[in-house]
DNA sequence: AGCTTGCGCAAGCCATGACTAACGCAAGGT
DNA sequence: ACCTTGCGTTAGTCATGGCTTGCGCAAGCT
């Protein structure tokens, strides 16, 4: 857990990254959650744990309420992970451009 | 299609994330991604299709065979996405800062 | 023309997982 | 002590979708 795959693989369902998004406004509990978004708190709940056990949010007990917020070392870890990749694209385009300098016209402007 | 969470639901397959991954080493056929991977090329052939109707990849013809290639444009809608989770996260520490600024022993140090 | 290669397409199977309903439990409040 | 509230958990249903097999098609070579 907590590396970048298993992030987007729990945030590739719809309903998690809209519960993502909405928790980044600021921290609720799955009622407040279940409340806004058309599913009962028991998915919420179910969605909120597989979320926890990926390190994407944390849980916070206060009294018999239950809050949860994002994690930002999670999305930290996101970023830095498609910042690589959009590096990788970019070497990856100079390898080509040095391979093959000029592709169109090989010999140049007639 | 070519928004951040489609292209993110779309990579939650960890079978089509190793697609990308490959491919940011070097553009591939269906066939050549087939070879290193645990699927059959018909597999790779639909998750590359899904691929490229969300706007991740883009296919050159050339000649009989097909050439994959990730298209930057969705790394970097990925990585402008993630950027501004992270800039929205650090605004909610900011508030939350502000609206209870020393929530831990209010009274001082004693 | 005939053969080969590379590819997408369609049908069908099957496991994954998202969701609901019902239950049990802890924490306060009256 | 007795509700009430807020949560997590479990059992069970059902749709989604990933995968394979088999087929048809287009491009290039001999």
């Amino acid at each position: 857990m907590t590396n970048a795959r298993s992030l987007i693989e729990v945030l590739g369902e719809p309903m998690r990254i809209t519960i993502l998004e909405r928790l980044l406004d600021a921290p609720a509990t799955a009622t407040e959650l279940a409340q806004q978004l058309p599913v009962t708190r028991s998915a919420i709940s179910q969605h909120l744990q597989t979320m926890k056990s990926a390190g994407l949010v944390a849980d916070t007990p206060a009294g018999t309420r239950r809050v949860y917020a994002v994690d930002p070392d999670a999305l930290a870890l996101l970023r830095s992970y498609f910042d690589a990749f959009w590096n990788r694209s970019l070497e990856g385009f100079r390898r080509a451009a040095e391979t093959a300098p000029t592709p169109i016209r090989p010999g140049g402007t007639p």
